[in-house]
DNA sequence: TAGCATCTCCTACATCTGTAGTAGGGTGAG
DNA sequence: CTCACCCTACTACAGATGTAGGAGATGCTA
């Protein structure tokens, strides 16, 4: 399906993977923020749902290590996230944008 | 706790909260969109639980009906949601300001 | 080739979220 | 005073989410 919902541990694997272009499980773990990092096979289960959602996809391997890919890019996930957000905003982005002007970084 | 987590459904219960000030189960019920509108006792529950979380409380009854009201304000519930969302930007307002240009509403 | 390190695959489970039914108490209209 | 109606309190449950252990396969190293 077209930009399936990701949960929040679903998108700090995308993104790690996003940053990598393409990595092996352990690599998407180790590059996790060690505060609250989750465990191997806390990933290797996203990384399965995540696949299950066709979200990613196992590109090749490497030796007996899965070699995982984004099927979907970083910039459609955002776009939805964002549109979510705007339904709570009930459409209007003023108030948005005020919140992130007021964060700081502008 | 300050500014508690919310869900989707119970953020729909504070917006709909937040438009009448002060509501009964049934006036916030009646106020969601009829499309995919919950039952009443789901509206229920969703109050049971952000009484729970600190979110709402009950102001007063009215008959023998409980007439809630909001205890978090909207502003620093959004703010909340943007702080979030921006985690997932990996801070960067940018991004996020030009998918929200490109949203329309501007 | 024997073992250890490493992977995958499968299973489990607590918690959160959405959803709602049921039982029983309070109230107001007649 | 009575009873239909509305409200609350409690209970239930399925699906999503976060979290991870264990068993067994596989690959590298001495």
């Amino acid at each position: 399906m077209p930009q399936p919902k990701l949960s929040r541990l679903e998108l700090r694997i995308m993104e790690a993977l996003w940053k990598h272009g393409t990595a092996s499980v352990r690599e998407i773990q180790e590059s996790l923020p060690a505060r609250g990092r989750p465990a191997y096979t806390t990933v290797q289960t996203m990384l399965t749902r995540l696949e299950a959602k066709e979200a990613v996809r196992r590109a090749r391997k490497i030796s007996n290590a899965h070699i995982y890919e984004a099927v979907i890019t970083r910039d459609a996930t955002q776009r939805r996230l964002v549109d979510e957000l705007l339904t709570f905003f009930g459409g209007r982005t003023a108030p948005l944008m005020s919140h992130l002007i007021e964060s700081g970084q502008l």
